[in-house]
RNA sequence: GCGGCUAUGGUGUAACGGUUAACACUACAGAUUGUGGUUCUGUCAAUUCGGGUUCGAUUCCCGGUAGCCGCC
């Protein structure tokens, strides 16, 4: 018996409602994933989060592995109880830093790449070391793995499948993700490919290495990731290879532009067993969100919720709000007019504007508990639809609100 | 009252007899999608006033005004 299994309970087209039972709880799918990358989410506590309806959490290898070490986590019963989150909870893999501290690293190169910059088709071979020294990168890639100095003292470091696997045993989470490259959105075909098979080959030594391991494999769920850019036959052939694998679940991985996510996603989504769970890794915004539950997605895990907020930003109904805007010093209304987050209802905008401008941690607080909540909620709601047959229209009311 | 010192964006500082007066903060906007903790990008914004020297003065000189310090 696997300790993560998924039943679907309802249907619309590709798009799904199900359970995720895991040994922590069964989460309601779809549903999003706060992301507490160092075993925290910035700014809430664990009892707020279950308060906004967080049914998982998901922290970073990466980060862990550095400070505190994934040893000590160990010693203290694992990533849930160290945290104090007594639910499911999941590890991504490292992969994605050998994107955000390579290619990425110093540039502005972001996961989602805008669709009407110039930044395509590029073809930077952003992996070799001329490369790594001209531009301060912190990443090198080889076949084995990635070598990396450390963000916070220099220091050198390796990650390989098995590394990255033995690390999130000892972290412990419920879930976990095979090793893979996040490839930068202007990387060419050739290198796009190139850094798939290599993730596949990851995907199978990382699927090994955790089968080796019959404790990890009574309490632990692993899943792979489908990588291939914003190029569909890549998807379709990265989606084919990791779902013939044993896998526990699935992450949709990798960047794209805009405009280029569902062509990517679908020709994903096709090739993927429909009795597991499916995460789409990093995303996202609201609309996003719902695109990706349309496309059959079950779980979603983002920091735009948690960032924006820090940085005065806050998710309403009618868009994104930049709290710190002249006009809202004086704006007594609600956060939002329609979306109620418990712990931060009775708060005016001007109130929190006031705390942002003034560098009150409060402030951040409150904007990211009220953007969590409002994401939540979201998929909570569409969950709902999804079960009361209504989605499509609950996707375009929202959207139309939203992007209007 | 006398003497000395000082005067540059909203604030604190920099600069030089010679392009467009620099920097930080603030203010005003923008960005942010598997987090490199209050980040990143952009914009607005100043030589106290009046004379003089000089090809050219924010800079040198004289005076006004204001502030600070000291003395009586």
């Amino acid at each position: 018996m696997r300790p993560i299994s998924f039943a679907a309970e309802k249907r619309a087209g590709a798009a799904r409602a199900g359970i995720l039972r895991t040994p922590h709880g069964d989460i309601r799918t779809p549903a999003f994933v706060p992301v507490g990358t160092k075993a925290g989410v910035k700014g809430i506590l664990p009892e707020q989060l279950a308060a906004l309806r967080s049914q998982v959490v998901l922290a970073n290898t990466y980060h862990l592995y550095l400070s505190p070490g994934e040893k000590l986590i160990e010693d203290a019963g694992g990533l849930g109880p160290f945290m104090g989150w007594t639910g499911p909870t999941m590890t991504d893999s490292g992969g994605f830093q050998v994107f955000s501290l390579g290619a990425a690293f110093g540039r502005t190169i972001t996961k989602i790449a805008k669709g009407d910059e110039n930044a395509r088709d590029q073809g930077v071979a952003v992996y070799d070391e001329e490369v790594q020294s001209q531009h301060g990168q912190l990443a090198i890639i080889d076949e084995e793995g990635v070598t990396f100095t450390s963000h916070l003292d220099g220091t050198l470091h390796r990650f390989t499948a098995e590394r990255s696997i033995e690390i999130q045993h000892a972290l412990g989470a419920d879930m976990f993700f095979a090793f893979d490259e996040c490839t930068s959105p202007t990387a060419d075909y050739e290198y796009q490919k190139d850094a798939m098979r290599r993730t596949h080959r990851w995907a199978e030594r990382s699927l090994k290495a955790h089968r080796q391991n019959i404790e990890a494999n009574r309490k632990q769920g692993i899943f792979g990731i489908v990588q291939g850019g914003r190029y569909e036959d890549l998807r379709e052939e990265s989606a084919k290879e990791i779902a013939s694998m044993d896998f526990d679940g699935f992450g949709i991985g990798g960047s794209f532009s805009k405009e280029d996510m569902m062509g990517a996603l679908q020709a994903a989504v096709k090739h993927l067993p429909e009795g597991k769970p499916r995460h789409f890794l990093g995303i996202g915004e609201p609309g996003d969100l719902l695109l990706g539950i349309q496309e059959g997605m079950d779980t979603f895990d983002c920091v735009a919720a948690t960032r924006l907020g820090r940085h005065g930003t806050i998710y309403t109904s009618n868009g994104p709000v930049n709290l710190k805007r002249e006009e809202f010093k004086s704006d007594f209304g609600p956060l939002d007019e329609l979306v109620m987050v418990p712990g931060t209802e009775s708060f005016t905008r001007a109130y929190v504007a006031h705390l942002l401008r003034s560098g009150e941690m409060l402030g951040q607080i409150i904007a990211s508990m009220h953007n969590l909540g409002f994401i939540l909620q979201l998929v909570d709601g569409a969950r709902d639809a999804l079960l009361e047959d209504r989605f499509d229209a609950y996707r375009e009311d929202f959207t139309r609100r939203y992007y209007a």
